[in-house]
DNA sequence: CCCTGATTCGC
DNA sequence: GCGAATCAGG
């Protein structure tokens, strides 16, 4: 491939943007990203943002994973959580005979950007005990990732409040190009029916 | 391990 | 000029 007026705009643009070289480079297609890094230099900007301008922008042109948008964020439930795990009752959930949990439920429903591998929230009532416990097992384990941290290789499952201080994900690594890590990907890919009626 | 950018150097 | 190999690091 050769690198036409049209390809070093995109990269200068991307480059520009503070996407990393093997991100423009898989962008561009049939290039390396050692090739995007040596056109980099070669064209002289190595230096992200030139001279003028150093916004210390997120930069998260393209990240393919929406954040957990914050939903409207209660002024009570935001200070809750706080500092403390998140310990909520879902809207309607009844379960009786426990209650010294830390639900590790995401905050309830959640506005989704539509597109990107994020949405599948486990509708936060209906999840089996078992993977319920998995999800709490893993979520001792995981690597607290940022937003920024996160990679195709890394788990996308949310953990703690988004509209709180304490919120990552997990991080940990994903198999086969899912999203999330085998733990994670078991309780957010449910048959939808795998949880039997829970007693009462 | 995954990833990042930087440099070198034969082509 | 190009980019694979390599280096140096997180």
């Amino acid at each position: 491939m050769a690198w036409t007026d049209e390809r070093v705009e995109l990269l200068k643009k991307m480059w520009t943007e503070g996407q990393s070289a093997s991100q423009i480079a898989k962008e561009l297609g049939g290039v390396t990203r050692n090739a995007v890094i040596g056109k980099v230099h070669r064209l002289g900007l190595s230096n992200r943002g030139g001279p003028e301008a150093e916004p210390e922008a997120p930069a998260a042109a393209e990240p393919a994973i929406p954040p957990a948008a914050a939903p409207a964020p209660e002024p009570v439930a935001a200070s809750a959580a706080a500092d403390a795990p998140v310990v909520e009752e879902p809207v309607e959930d009844e379960d009786d005979d426990e209650e010294e949990e830390e639900a590790p439920v995401i905050a309830r429903r959640q506005i989704v950007p539509a597109g990107q591998p994020l949405p599948p929230q486990p509708s936060a009532n209906e999840i089996s005990p078992e993977a319920l416990e998995t999800v709490r097992e893993v979520e001792r384990k995981s690597k607290k990732l940022s937003l920024m941290e996160l990679t195709e290789r890394t788990c996308k499952w949310p953990i703690g409040d988004p509209a709180g201080d304490n919120f990552w994900f997990c991080g940990l690594t994903t198999q086969s190009g899912k999203p999330y890590c085998e733990a994670h990907v078991g309780v957010a890919f449910q048959p939808m029916s795998s949880r039997r009626d829970r007693r009462r």
